[in-house]
DNA sequence: ACAGGATCCGTAAGTGCTTACATTTCTCGG
DNA sequence: CCGAGAAATGTAAGCACTTACGGATCCTGT
């Protein structure tokens, strides 16, 4: 027994679906990567990996260029920042040259761990590149969907219709 | 100065990059959603979507049913349900056939604010059509990822891989 | 008829981000 | 050289979920 509704009623809930889809997805995949690191019996969190993977890569690092080099907030990058000194595996030194930045760097541990971690990493990165493959390059669709929305975001193109709908 | 790192270190974060990618998208589709509804004066947030959408296509629903329909935990949707209620959109009757169960319904208030709502919806919803046409169908792209992943999980990819590197 | 287990739902706490706001430090024009 | 504003970082709180766990109710076999 569905009830009245609007005869304009959008039925296909575009937007939420497909947030809510992408959400879940990310859920997924996050999870079965700290569930790989329980089974290897290491305190590890999916969180912690991209500060790590680019002190691994890069050295040296402030709070602020983990942040834009990862695409996230410093906040996020200083969270974080505080779990891996809890941890023992990142140090902080002050910047010698500015008063206001936090540099981070690996320690003897954060190395230890790193090493043990990466045959994991491999796998989980060729586990992605299977899946990628498998559905036929869902990291280009992505692309194309973060352009789409760099040229106009999803707030002004549905601003646009709706100005457009009632002159 | 880049610093050692083991030679067959991962570079391409794969599955890290995928999750967190995910991420951004969803978050960001869900902020600018948000974003309209307060443009429009309307009190109301995005995460509520699913639910009272599914109230309005199908009326009185308990909160398992709803949970399965939007692929949640029966949490997710206790928590609207919470915040529903608090904010009279909703009501919760027990099911006089089965004393476990809430059945929640659109209060009148809940059906006028459905009423306001229901242009930004299809606004949003013909934002999300288009955009995906201009990514060339990233919604398929996703099926296809959410198919992969039923087959065989990221971590059942990643155990075979690790399994088969060290014999 | 009723014990044991399954189901439905709730609260509490955690996750991985975000925005909002505060603090400290730097820089640059006057 | 000093004060206003900018920049780097930090804390607090919120969001949209999750898992873990517990209470109430239902169902099934004996």
């Amino acid at each position: 027994m569905a009830p009245e509704r609007p005869a304009d009623y959008p039925r296909a809930s575009g937007a939420a679906a497909l947030g809510a889809r992408l959400r879940r997805l990310s859920e997924r995949i996050d999870r079965d990567a700290g569930r790989l690191y329980a089974e290897l019996d290491v305190r590890f969190e999916q969180r912690w990996f991209g500060v790590l993977n680019q002190l691994v890569l890069h050295g040296r690092r402030s709070v602020g260029d983990l942040a834009v080099a990862l695409g996230v907030t410093h906040v996020a990058v200083s969270q974080v920042r505080q779990a891996l000194v809890a941890e023992g595996l990142v140090a902080e030194d002050r910047d010698p040259r500015d008063g206001r930045s936090r540099v981070l760097r690996l320690t003897r541990e954060g190395e230890a761990l790193v090493r043990r971690l990466a045959p994991a990493w491999t796998a989980l990165a060729e586990a992605a590149v299977e899946l990628n493959t498998e559905a036929q390059d869902v990291l280009a669709a992505l692309e194309r969907l973060e352009a789409a929305l760099d040229r106009s975001s999803i707030l002004d193109r549905a601003r646009r219709i709706l100005d457009s709908a009632r002159p």
